[in-house]
DNA sequence: CAATGAATTTTCGTATAGGAAAAAATCTCT
DNA sequence: AGAGATTTTTTCCTATACGAAAATTCATTG
């Protein structure tokens, strides 16, 4: 392999096609993007040309030395490796949410709808929320997940409880931001019911953390 | 475990100290940052106690599905788990670099000196490079590694070979900017020999793919 | 269309990860 | 200190990842 040459090579036998999925998925087009074959990622990567067949096909589950080899032999580093697919947001897109579109999520003590559920990638995912007055504690724990989220009150009073944190009150029109991962969780601090807004990123990530919906109905059809 | 009940916990039997590294160690402490128990993480991620303290302890190499299942577990996602603990550059630190003292590197057809060789977690590594004129083609093959490069041309005129680019030719003064994961190589492109400057991110990523450096020579005097 | 060549997938034996429970180590009381 | 409770480590067996080579599939070419 020269330096000119930069692509040109032969097509090769392919799985189906959308069958492929999550991490297997991200492998199979980071070494096609590259124009490589199994066998030359093997050699680069000191793995078996059938472990990265079938890790391609998510027939295996690779374990984390392998993953480190399979990183180096592509020249990323392993984060990016296991990055979802930097799918950006589609620019120059425009939404808005009629107030009755919501999609609505409900918890012990507490009910939110997800604005623009139906958009994709995004990078972040804005919530209308309502806290019951009183109705909370005793809860068994703390909310924990990947990215940031902001918080404003939009109506009531709100306690907010964050691991190693004094709990804090929030009232009308204040507002938090704060990482995600840090243990957290939200409560009416009044007698009165409590609307918020909260935006969180990194969204999907941690709800939809598996790969392939795997739709029952399959209606993407190929032909 | 409820809200208001933040740290106390336990103190717990414990490995040596450092003995722990790279993935296991990052686990240890995302776990003990917490002040769970592996009991508690075992719990949240689904896995047994005996497998995550053999993982901590580097003994087993943790499988896909298992470092998904602990990084849901942690409440963040695969890269957060994987990242090499975000050390951060000694926060005022300044070092100045005598023109012999640099790390001097040498490939088939190019010679460069690092500099600041000695600096831990630099964010950037900084080279001046030689290449040989005509000295080059031939070569086996592209150069790929994580994070971004700068180039600029201090004497003479490269030429830059970028996967899936046709070859562009920089003179003294031009510079470049790009993703190092691409496919690249720089070759003299006159009659000259050429003098570089190039600036790399993520470099010891790349190189100590590794573990725990351990320098010989600490002269990073914190003081 | 058969033959050729390259790429991928299967097969199968071995190495290693993963879990349940026992053993060891460490902490907490009185 | 000693007893008991908690946390971590070991042990041992099963499930699964891994690699080498054979079998299969796909694209070309004569």
């Amino acid at each position: 392999m020269s330096p000119n040459d930069a692509s040109p090579r032969k097509t090769a036998p392919d799985m189906p096609d959308t069958q492929r999925a999550g991490f297997g998925r991200r492998l199979h087009d980071l070494r096609r993007d590259r124009g490589w074959t199994l066998s030359d990622l093997a050699e680069r990567s000191g793995l078996a040309v059938s472990t990265i067949s079938k890790a391609e096909r998510g027939l295996i589950s690779l374990t984390y030395d392998r993953m480190r080899q399979l990183a180096k032999g592509l020249g990323i580093d392993m984060a990016e490796l296991l990055s979802a697919e930097g799918a950006a947001f589609q620019p120059g897109s425009f939404a808005v949410a009629p107030k009755g579109t919501f999609k609505r999520q409900e918890t012990r003590n507490y009910v939110y709808e997800m604005l623009f559920p139906e958009l994709r990638n995004k990078a972040m995912m804005p919530m209308m929320g309502t806290l019951k007055a009183h109705d909370l504690m005793d809860f068994d724990d703390f909310v924990r997940h990947p990215g940031q989220e902001f918080l404003l009150v939009l109506e009531g009073a709100v306690t907010i409880y964050a691991e190693g944190k004094a709990p804090v009150i929030l009232r009308q029109g204040d507002s938090a931001y704060f990482d995600s991962s840090r243990g957290h969780l939200y409560a009416s601090a009044g007698a009165e019911d409590v609307r918020i807004l909260v935006v969180c990123t990194d969204f999907e990530a941690s709800e939809l953390s598996g790969d392939v919906p795997v739709n029952g109905t399959s209606d993407t059809a190929p032909d």
